[in-house]
DNA sequence: CACGCTTATCGTTAATTTACGATCATACTG
DNA sequence: CAGTATGATCGTAAATTAACGATAAGCGTG
């Protein structure tokens, strides 16, 4: 509702380098994956995991389950969304 | 020099509410103000202090000082950069 | 059903953030 | 020079975040 508090939470879900590094190979594999963002960044299953989550919860990223593993992509709308807030400032 | 990074600290810096304000309300009177940012949010002088460094420290705005009070403004070149890193994810 | 793979969650610790009041520094005003 | 206004900085407490290892949960395979 609040566009502060909107944008706020999409800026603060990019606020770490971790997560922009998850967004972007998210953007250029395009099609989604899963334990593969462990191996590319030097973090721990956990970490990247609770990471997984606040994009997620950010609206970002979204992970559907797939077989065994969970596969993930980003949300284009959500990112245009933060996009548009940006440049509506 | 390095993408996530620099975007990271951008977003992180928009990643408070009361930040999004701040810079928002410096886009609009343009020409900066200093304590009245004080009396448009619902917080200590020494808060909204702390947040306007962090803004500061972020590029995003510029402080003057002009006599005895100190005048903001927002710093449009670094706001277009992080357009344009959001852009270019 | 037992095993292995994948990912989420729990528990914990260390570090950072947010917020405040109090104090300090600087610059005008009388 | 004394007083006032403005805004930064300090010290502190509470809350949140980041990171890890360990554990749990779900799904295939044999």
């Amino acid at each position: 509702m609040n566009k502060d508090h909107n944008l706020a939470v999409l800026c603060k879900a990019l606020g770490h380098p971790a997560r922009v590094a998850i967004l972007r190979h998210l953007l250029q594999v395009d099609r989604c994956i899963c334990g593969d963002i462990v191996n590319i960044l030097p973090l721990a299953q956990s970490t990247v995991s609770q990471h997984l989550k606040q994009l997620k919860e950010a609206g970002l990223i979204r992970g559907e389950i797939e077989g065994p593993c969970i596969c993930y992509c980003a949300d284009k709308n959500r990112l245009a969304e933060l996009k548009n807030l940006i440049t509506a400032l």
